[in-house]
DNA sequence: AAAATAGTGTCTTTCAGACAATATTAG
DNA sequence: CTAATATTGTCTGAAAGACACTATTTT
């Protein structure tokens, strides 16, 4: 009584994930390289099938993110990309790929004797440079991640993901420069940021040094919404009316 | 070789479309009533299985569009809004459902002897004062879906989606106060509109009568991403330093 | 004429961007 | 001291929102 009518046929279900992250100044994801056959060799996203028919699409994104990539969950942001099922893209059969987005902060190699053997951190631009070529359809997955990272930065909090615990303001200026891509005026920017009520508080009258004056120390405020949001600058190459 | 190494659990794909139009200034979904068990007799999400094991996900949502909703993919907007595969959302087993969001101009209701018997256009404010309620997670969805339309007509041209061939300002301002559930002032929106180029374009010098002066027509420019952004005015609900 | 809707002009406040100036550290 | 980075102040032009006003139709 509760069937289903016709017998649908069944797909392979997988998760992927875009891990980005900065590393000196540059946004970096992390790549896995294939040591099977379909694009054995090539860099990936991590990522596998699900473990078992009952275990939930986002708990198998932290598995693999614990698995693959030796990162915890905690401060850790991670939300839903979208589903990538094209008929060809993987020749072993209909696999269709849950992608997801987390950011994590600036963190060593994770190479060594870990689970993580065989990841590591790659700079983005080596990707859409064409210089790396990743396998499956990982790259249209990578920028859709990418752009999604951009938008989230003018209104969502995300950015303090990508910092420690505590951080100073112009490390956030780094944050939003390396995923948008742009340079920032370094004052604008410091009156922008502290006129978002609950966005950063401060941290203590810590200090850190740098080699010039000590910055003050902020971590994540309570407010994940920011208004008014932080606009990122016209790409020259939309419209204008350029007199 | 190229094989799977430890046979995954294969889990059953269905698609399900969020389709919404504008009936009389309000912000209307088209909603099927179950016939079969699971949820028998309740609103759902027009959907369904996957077709074969080769057919592409946006294929699908194409197919279930004409078949369930009578609609034909001839100027419509068609995107995925993502997967949504929670272990217990469908009794019948493991399904886990791809969701579109589907822009359509208002239209008549889809009843008749059609193939999309059964299916009607319901306001929206039914389905999330609780009044209404929907099979599986399809409130979610639903939410999910109206969310995605609400920023997406801050920077993309998707809000003539909603209108027919041909529009007048007003006809635009109803749909950004419909989705969005606030008032704007005519007056300024319609320098906002003129204000963004490419938006949209004059249709003839034509016309069309209601009471008062006649206003132009448009249709739809170029242009699919919207600069200047219409910005969305902020919900009073947020945070503000309110002296 | 009165009511209704379309479209224009203008003013005020707010905000983004440019950039001078000051503060506080290291070397 | 000089170099470097952090933080504050000021100015200007663009844009948002309020709202008076004009234009063109129906009744």
């Amino acid at each position: 009584m509760s069937d289903i009518p016709w017998s649908p046929p069944p797909v392979l279900l997988a998760v992927d994930l875009v891990i980005l992250t900065l590393r000196s100044a540059q946004l970096h994801v992390l790549l896995v390289e294939r040591g099977i056959d379909p694009h054995k060799g090539r860099h990936a996203l991590p990522g596998g099938f699900l473990n078992n028919a009952d275990e939930d699409l986002l708990a198998a994104a932290h598995r693999e993110l614990r698995e693959e990539a030796n990162l915890d969950a905690t401060h850790l942001h991670l939300e839903q990309l979208g589903a990538y099922g094209a008929p060809g893209r993987d020749p072993r059969g209909r696999v269709v790929s849950v992608a997801y987005l987390a950011i994590a902060p600036g963190l060593p190699e994770p190479e060594a004797g870990t689970d993580a053997a065989g990841a590591a951190w790659r700079p983005v631009r080596d990707v859409d440079s064409g210089g790396l070529e990743l396998a499956f359809d990982h790259r249209q997955i990578l920028a859709d991640g990418i752009e999604r990272a951009r938008t989230k930065l003018e209104k969502s909090a995300l950015a303090t993901a990508f910092c420690g615990e505590t951080f100073t303001i112009a490390e956030l200026q780094q944050v939003y420069e390396a995923v948008w891509g742009t340079r920032l005026d370094p004052r604008n920017f410091y009156r922008k940021i502290q006129g978002i009520p609950g966005f950063i508080v401060p941290a203590g009258s810590e200090r850190r040094t740098t080699g010039g004056r000590p910055a003050q120390l902020f971590r994540r405020g309570p407010q994940t919404v920011l208004f008014p949001p932080l606009n990122r600058p016209p790409s020259p190459s939309v419209n204008r009316t350029d007199p």
